[in-house]
RNA sequence: CGGAAUAUAGCUCAGUCUGGUAGAGCGCUUGCUUCGGGAGCAAGAGGUCGUGAGUUCGAAUCUCGCUAUUCCGACCA
């Protein structure tokens, strides 16, 4: 491909939006091109590399017997409303009516699509186990799309479905999925951080998420670096440490004027932050809940979230909080009526507490959660930090940032049941096909790569993706460079390599920017001065410096260097 | 959905406070000179100053509404 007959841009200057490398060099590179809030196009240059990675996924999902199909983005509400989620599922589902006035949806992910289809076909046990799998439009009316192409309204899944007939076989394939994803990350030079994650509304138990480590993502993860315990912040377990001050102390009221935070009132009475009770308030269906956790802690609200099951869950406003019988800012469940009390399992053996007395300008010392408050729930409802032990080992958690690149999901039964995906099985009972499911973004991971591997001045592709395998350069306006440009162009083209060519009448600096821009591994540049001596430039991206190569001999070489 | 900000040439921005002929750099076109990490000179093309009202003799500039975009937070199979 010669660069004067592609279809290309590059920026000298940084968008004046763009935080994020990935974002930064996918613009000035000219591989993407915003079209509105999280939505983009793509130019060729970024379609190459996409559909790189697309080549890459598909390799690994055939390889452990994935079938690719194609399903719908505009779907109907009626399919939506089989599985519950029409309902279940907020404003990121986009709705819309039809000339008919029919209600529609734009597809956010395909499970219902694909029961659709596996109950169309599946009759019998033994057509099980199966997986398919496609690469398919999302969108999703996301709230705040940010970060270029990291977290975005519209973009391209590769997302896969398993059925089975028994959960051990859904555990088997699981497995699989999971190294293939790790073999599909390696490929692309990355080594994800695998971490139990929430299963939320999709239903289902486990759930494992691939993330990137990374300071710019978006979720935080707890890891134990001794038993390498791995979790999404939002659902990691943690080992609680009861705080056990005095058992036999009464309750006493101490003053503690406009001591509204834990830190103020924990300074103030010099008492450990661990030492007191964080009373947190949330309105659930109209009913107040009254959330208590220990004070150095915060309330997660995923956790809580699942164990109410919750669809909305708000904070309470202080109307609620006081008809309750408490006062905020110096709240506490002691003596409080008409409201739900949760609190977390670090606090259900702890004593000696200091808490809010319920009275502007108090609180409460020497509190005992079994004795002085009425009654309650005890729950897993606390966030882990890095103030907390591993639930499995006790040593010092860690946490960290990440970016999902994918994730795989045991889903049970709960579409196969609610859509009648149903087989025969060989007693001649009718079973719901127990089903997994696995994606992955394509843009996210093309994004993350770049996240992952760049320098100054641009990506740095791995060669599995790269949007060409060589670029070449000439490094000034003469026919005979380019003559010799054309003919490493057709002997490289014709051993299946591909080849961009820059034939530009640019100086070399314009040149060599732009190279380090489209982040091709190998650069060859065709110069008068080794052409005297029949010689090219030999660049790796990865290198910053060049070696001097026999043009007779870069073919060669060049699949040398791709065999690796 | 809360908080903050921005909207002027293809891109990055100045001009707005203090109303009076639409600006710069880069990019683009043409010519000349250059030619190894985003060259120089010269001549050009390119803008209903996001949008709608209002104030004014006069609005990019002041006032109000709307829209879009970005950042922080909330939300997020």
């Amino acid at each position: 491909m010669k660069l004067s007959k592609f279809f290309y841009t590059t920026l000298r200057e940084i968008p004046s939006d763009a935080t994020m490398p990935s974002h930064v060099f996918l613009m000035r590179g000219g591989y993407i091109k915003p079209l509105s809030t999280g939505i983009y196009s793509m130019l060729p240059m970024g379609f190459r590399v996409l559909k790189n990675i697309e080549k890459l996924i598909r390799e690994e999902m055939n390889s452990i017997g994935g079938l690719e199909v194609d399903l719908p983005v505009v779907q109907t509400a009626e399919l939506w409303n089989e599985s519950g989620r029409y309902t279940a599922i907020g404003e990121e589902l986009l709705r819309f009516k039809d000339r008919n006035n029919h209600p529609m949806v734009l597809a956010m992910t395909h499970e219902e699509a694909m029961t659709d289809m596996a109950r169309y076909v599946l009759s019998s046990y033994k057509q099980l186990p199966f997986m398919l799998y496609q690469f398919k439009t999302k969108y999703r009316d996301e709230a705040r799309a940010r970060g270029g192409l990291i977290r975005v309204r519209e973009f391209l899944m590769k997302d896969a479905y398993s059925f089975h007939a028994s959960s051990e076989d859904l555990d088997k394939h699981y497995e699989e999925e999971y190294q293939a994803y790790l073999r599909i990350f390696r490929r692309v030079g990355i080594k994800p951080i695998v971490v139990q994650s929430d299963t939320g509304i999709m239903g289902g138990k486990v759930a494992h998420e691939f993330m990137l480590d990374t300071p710019n993502g978006e979720d935080y993860l707890i890891l134990c670096k001794s038993c390498g315990y791995q979790a999404n912040r939002e659902i990691a377990k943690f080992e609680r440490e009861p705080y056990q001050g005095n058992a036999n102390a009464t309750p006493e009221k101490v003053a503690t004027p406009h001591m509204e935070s834990i830190e103020d009132v924990s300074k103030f009475l010099n008492v450990p932050p661990e030492s007191t009770a964080k009373c947190v308030f949330f309105n659930f269906d109209n009913q107040l809940i009254t959330v208590l956790v220990p004070g150095n802690l915060e309330v997660s609200e995923i956790k809580l979230h699942n164990l109410l099951k919750a669809k909305d869950l708000v904070p309470a406003d202080e109307a609620m909080i006081r008809a309750a019988g408490m006062e905020p800012g110096f709240a506490s469940p002691m003596g409080a009526k008409n409201t739900r009390v949760i609190i977390d399992e670090g606090l259900e053996f702890a004593n000696d507490l200091v808490m809010g007395a319920n009275e502007a300008g108090f609180h409460m010392k020497h509190c005992t959660p079994k004795r002085d408050i009425a009654s309650f729930e005890v729950a897993d409802i606390a966030e882990a930090s890095e103030l907390c032990k591993c639930p499995n080992c006790g040593n010092k958690l860690k946490e960290t940032r990440g970016i999902e690149l994918g994730n795989i999901f045991k889903l049970g039964t709960k579409f196969s049941e609610s859509m009648g995906a149903t087989y025969l099985s060989a007693d001649g009972k009718s079973e719901p096909a127990i089903m997994g499911c696995y994606g992955i973004g394509v843009g996210r991971l093309m994004a993350s790569v770049v996240e992952n591997s760049h320098d100054d001045f641009g990506p740095i592709w791995p060669k599995s993706i790269a949007p060409f395998h060589v670029e070449i350069v000439t490094i000034a306006k003469d026919a005979e460079l380019l003559e010799v440009a054309e003919k490493l162009e057709s002997d490289l083209t014709l051993a299946g390599f591909e080849v961009l060519v820059d034939d530009r009448e640019e100086r070399p600096g314009v040149k060599f920017k732009d190279a380090d821009l489209w982040g091709i591994p190998l650069r060859i540049s065709v110069g008068k001065k080794g052409l005297v001596n029949g010689e090219i430039e030999w660049k790796l991206r990865t290198e910053k410096n060049f070696e001097m190569v026999a043009i007779n001999a870069v073919l060669e070489k060049v699949k040398l260097f791709y065999a690796k």
